[in-house]
DNA sequence: CAGATTTCGTAATGACCGTTATTAAACCGC
DNA sequence: GCGGTTTAATAACGGTCATTACGAAATCTG
């Protein structure tokens, strides 16, 4: 019983999402949000609790709706091939978009004032959680011969995690998709390889 | 004429750096500054200008005393180790201090209000400086055959600096020392050669 | 239709934001 | 020491921040 709901909290989240995605967490004000979404105030609170709570539902969000990729790309059959469809997917993510370029995640990430810490944390969180499932892929690659014997999954994890950060950053610098993809192509030239002989030092031309 | 300036100007401007460097621009408060600098608002105001020209000179004083390893690298004798000395430089002044890890530019690049667009600008500019500098050291390693006729300077500099902001981003999720490095060393392992046959794909043990 | 319940929209809350009058104190040349 | 000038410190400014009372409107059950 009572009064039915007049907006559409799905239409809703999405348009917060873009504006948290543009700004950030601090960046974005409560105005902002409402103005983007349609929505009173007071409504929004009802609907998703308060800025903090909005903004993990946005997180949520973004993961489901924008970063559905990386699953797919943990299932392809070499380590080689998760390493490309997860930077070309990123770098289409981080450029589709030209009202917010770059990374959700990564932009509510690196400043804020103290009371915006927990925010940061759970962003940190969230991140080191996506770079784990990429490192045990990575161990399972060497463990099946992917990956040699000397490889060392954990940092591999980390200096693909490293380009795509840094691919973040620069498209919200306003990169160009077709530089982002000269970077992810420099970056997959040393990809290692158990089998095949590589000559990955002049493989650009 | 008039009263002395009480204060180290200097040391105030120190000050305010690290507090900018941890938090961003919008994430420090002029409270925040004020505390730091153990400068009553007024005086800083007095001698620096408002907040925005007060980062500004942060700025500045960051490139002069932490980047100052940049002009350094560039005029190292080959591009592999002016590569890998901005790596190793940089890896050290993002966990050098556990107050503020990461890079002054980089963080407060990424989000921001409407009303911060200007500082981001100022940021994104400056950095662009700085890879612009890279590659034209690249384009000069090219000419002299350091690198390979098919190497591209400018997609092989904004790899680098791609690594080099992920790093800074890693660094401010808490990333060792030891773990950058690893993500530096993976980095490092297919830069192009012209002269020696590479097999980059298996360097790491 | 009557009563209970939920949402909506206006408007207000106290706290903090960056910035600045204003007044008192310290220094200079004379 | 005195007038002119610069700095120091207190305290205030209007504006915006996130958050929420409160009363009107809308929908359900009975």
């Amino acid at each position: 019983m009572g009064r039915h709901r007049e907006f559409d909290v799905e239409k809703a989240l999405d348009a917060v999402l873009c504006v948290f995605w543009s700004k950030g967490y601090e960046g974005t004000s409560y105005t902002d949000l409402t103005e983007a979404a349609g929505v009173e105030r007071p409504a929004l609170y009802s609907a998703f609790g308060n800025k903090e709570a909005l903004f993990a539902h946005a997180l949520d969000r973004y993961y489901e709706r924008y970063l559905n990729y990386i699953p797919d790309a943990l299932h392809k059959p070499t380590s080689r091939e998760v390493a490309a469809h997860m930077l070309y997917n990123a770098i289409d993510l981080n450029t589709r978009y030209p009202k917010h370029t770059g990374c959700f995640n990564i932009t509510g990430l690196l400043a804020g004032s103290d009371d915006a810490e927990p925010v940061r944390q759970m962003l940190i969180d969230v991140r080191a959680r996506g770079e784990a499932l990429f490192r045990e892929r990575l161990e399972r690659a060497k463990a099946e011969g992917d990956l040699p014997a000397t490889a060392k999954p954990d940092a591999l994890a980390a200096y693909l995690m490293a380009v795509l950060h840094g691919m973040a950053v620069q498209a919200k610098a306003g990169f160009s998709r077709e530089t982002l993809e000269a970077v992810a192509e420099q970056a997959l030239a040393t990809w290692p390889s158990s089998s095949t002989s590589v000559s990955a030092g002049s493989s650009q031309d």
